[in-house]
DNA sequence: AACGCTTTCAACCGCGTTTAT
DNA sequence: GATAAACGCGGTTGAAAGCGT
């Protein structure tokens, strides 16, 4: 099906915007509110389209913007919901009040990736340097999938006997506050997935992520400041993302799908 | 001062998803 | 259910600013 235009492009400003452009999207927005951006232009007396006014309003005139740099703290938190969560940039700018998605997109592409080089991590895989395999990066561009077969890994994946789509990665040897195991939650069904449906295998299992573990960081990869800033990354990780239950992203009501007291339910 | 290169980030574009008819 | 319109998102672009020579 063929889409028409979002606008009339013939008859639309483009480029930076003015002040009195501004000023006109802000005074309109203050009296009408937020919405329906196809008519607003029009009805605002601006010659953009919709689109752009979103635009403008959401990453640059909302009143409710955090301007100036990035903390430390925000660094961190960009980091460990990046892989938690890869590039979905509004679901990490949700996360961080203040902070639009291309805001942090760009932070992310200007800053933090340097950072993370930096330190000897990939900021696609968040693995130290040329820890991963070609075959594994070529398998998914997400960049928290991994088809790693390390023995001591939980996947959080969905499987089939023809594909795996691992969504999160989550280490086993981490005290996940209380979180059942893929195990724990089969067999309290006492029917696996395999016996429901012969031909697909939804072997789900869920977890805090963990991008520090031991395992991935070793001695052998990091050096003492290195491992230093992993654990002060670690700690400032389960104050911040850990307390987050992802059941409910999946549909189900908190607790009814998991025992875990996460106090923060999500919307993934 | 002039030039070229690099970095930054606001804005655009195209596409997938959701909503309305 | 099919189609069109609107919305929202992620990737990309390009102008402006910064910096070194």
């Amino acid at each position: 099906m063929g889409r028409s235009p979002c606008c009339e492009k013939e008859h639309t400003n483009k480029g930076a915007w003015t002040k009195e452009e501004d000023d006109r999207l802000i005074n309109y927005i203050k009296l009408h509110g937020e919405g329906c951006w196809r008519s607003l232009p029009k009805a605002a007396g601006l010659l953009r389209c919709g689109k752009s006014c979103r635009l403008r309003w959401i990453n640059y005139l909302r009143p409710d913007l955090k301007r100036g740099n990035f903390t430390e703290e925000e660094d961190e938190l960009i980091i460990n919901l990046h892989s938690l969560l890869g590039n979905k940039w509004s679901l990490i700018a949700a996360r961080l009040p203040g902070r639009t998605d291309n805001e942090i997109k760009n932070y992310w592409n200007t800053h933090i990736k340097r950072k993370l080089y930096s330190r000897g991590i990939d900021p696609q895989t968040h693995r130290p340097l040329g820890s991963v395999s070609s075959s594994n990066k070529t398998s998914n561009n997400n960049s928290n999938c991994s088809n790693g077969s390390s023995s001591n890994v939980n996947r959080f994946q969905l499987e089939t006997k023809q594909s795996v789509l691992p969504l999160i990665q989550v280490p086993a040897n981490i005290d996940n506050g209380g979180a059942d195991s893929a195990e724990d939650s089969n067999g309290s069904s006492g029917l696996s997935s395999e016996e429901f449906f012969p031909q697909i295998n939804l072997e789900l299992s869920i977890g805090l992520p963990f991008p520090f573990q031991q395992s991935r960081f070793s001695a052998v990869d990091l050096n003492q400041s290195q491992q230093q800033q992993q654990r002060a990354s670690y700690q400032l990780f389960r104050s911040t993302a850990a307390d987050v239950c992802l059941c409910y992203g999946l549909g189900f009501p908190k607790g009814q799908a998991c025992s875990c007291s996460a106090s923060v339910v999500t919307t993934l």
